[in-house]
Order: structure tokens, then sequence, then C-alpha cells
DNA sequence: ATAAAATATGAACATATACTAATATACACA
DNA sequence: TGTGTATATTAGTATATGTTCATATTTTAT
């Protein structure tokens, strides 16, 4: 809103912070294999910890610190049965867009 | 293909390396608040990279750095006039994608 | 209460990433 | 050819990130 973009009337808006952030984070969890190799996991099924540690051929410790991450952003939810934690997906925009950009990666 | 999910008929496949390059590489370049801020302000025009630079408040060397990591994901292209780049978004699916998830962003 | 099983956490480490300053390169034009 | 302008590149630095080991926490069952 200063006085840029004088010829044309357009001004150029930046994008706010928080929306920055967001989005940013949104697909920086996107944005590494491991996580990308999880969530992929859980498009089929829910998993336990150890059951996509063992899946994946990764530590536990591993799995639970990129489940966190993945939690912290909403893109996976659990269910408790006794001491497991069954994870599932839980955002269809996000998961979608994976999904869209796995496959568009698959057939190029 | 091993002796796993036994159970349940279905295999978990794991998505092949390549692909999980390609596809953590394409979020890598969405994951960063600078080229965010970028690629949302070519959604509007083509820039040279000093305008980048000034309707965003950036050095000119940290726009061309991260034009070149946008240039070779495709994700940007650009024209020569002169001396002067012209910078414009290239592919109409990851642009897509992050128009998608910045209007997610600002409708919640 | 104690032990076992599943998961979470903290600290340490190595690597990746983003930015900056300085310099190099490419192009246009006198 | 030499100069100015626009962009690219290189090297250095600080921070962020991902993994691991060790340990803590939580829950269930005895």
């Amino acid at each position: 809103m200063t006085e840029d973009n004088e010829e044309k009337n357009m001004e150029p808006k930046d994008l706010d912070e928080e929306t920055l952030f967001v989005v940013s984070q949104t697909f920086k969890a996107l944005g590494d294999p491991t996580r990308i190799r999880i969530l992929h996991l859980l498009f089929q099924n829910e998993y336990s910890v150890n059951g996509i540690a063992e899946a994946l051929h990764l530590r536990q410790s591993t799995v639970s610190h990129q489940l966190r991450f993945l939690k912290n952003l909403r893109l996976v939810k659990y269910r408790r049965e006794g001491t497991t934690l069954y994870y599932s997906h839980d955002d269809e925009h996000v998961i979608n867009i994976l999904k869209q950009t796995i496959d568009h990666a698959l057939h190029s």
C-alpha cells in the first residue's frame, strides 16, 4: 500500500506471517521422506507405532518423533487400545494433496 | 512381498526411492516462507529478480538462490529481456496445490 | 505394588538449509 | 574495448532438522 506499482494498478499482496507459518509448516511436514512413507502407509490402514516401525524398517524412536510432528499439525490422530496406540491419518485436505502429488510423480 | 501381513491380505506398498525423492523435494520447495512468498508473488505477475527482491524486501542474492532452487524443480521459468530476467511460475499442478493450501490456511 | 509392553521424551550428534557479503559472469551500449 | 546494470555464484556462518541411544512415562495384568 506504499507508492509501489503505480503504473499497473495492482499491488502485490504479501502473505501475512501467520498464514506463511501455517502453510510452510504444512508443506514441511510433507517434505521429508520418512514422514511421507509414514503417511503413505497410513493411507491404507491404521497402524501402531511399532507396526509402522516394522513395516518401514525404522526405529521406534524415529517413528514416535515423527508422529509427534504429524500429530501437532493434526495430520494424524490415534486411538488407544491398552498400551497400544493406533495411528491413522486425520486431514483429508493434506492427505489428498499428498496422494495427488505421489500420483503425479509416479505417472511422469 | 515377504511374510508380513498374513492375516489381512494386503501388503503395504512402500514407495520407491525416486518417487520419495521427487515428492519430498517438491514439498520442500513449498516448505519455506521465502519461497512461498516468491511463488505467491509470481501468481500475480512475472517479476525480475530485483523486482522480487524489492517487492518482498529480500536481498538480490537470496532471491537468486531461491529462484535457482525453484528453477531446478521447474516450478518457475524465465524469459530474458536485455540483462533482465523475468521470472514466472511454470508448474500448474504445484502452483494449484500451493494456492489451495494458502486458501485453506486463510479461511480457517 | 511390581513387572512387562508400548510409547514418549531428552540429549547429543551429524547433516541440511537459508542467509549474507563479496565476487564473478553476462549482456547492452557508447 | 570499457562501463554500467542485472543476475549468478562461491564461501562462510548460524540455525534447523532428522536420527539415535538411553531413559522416562503410561497402561495393563498379575
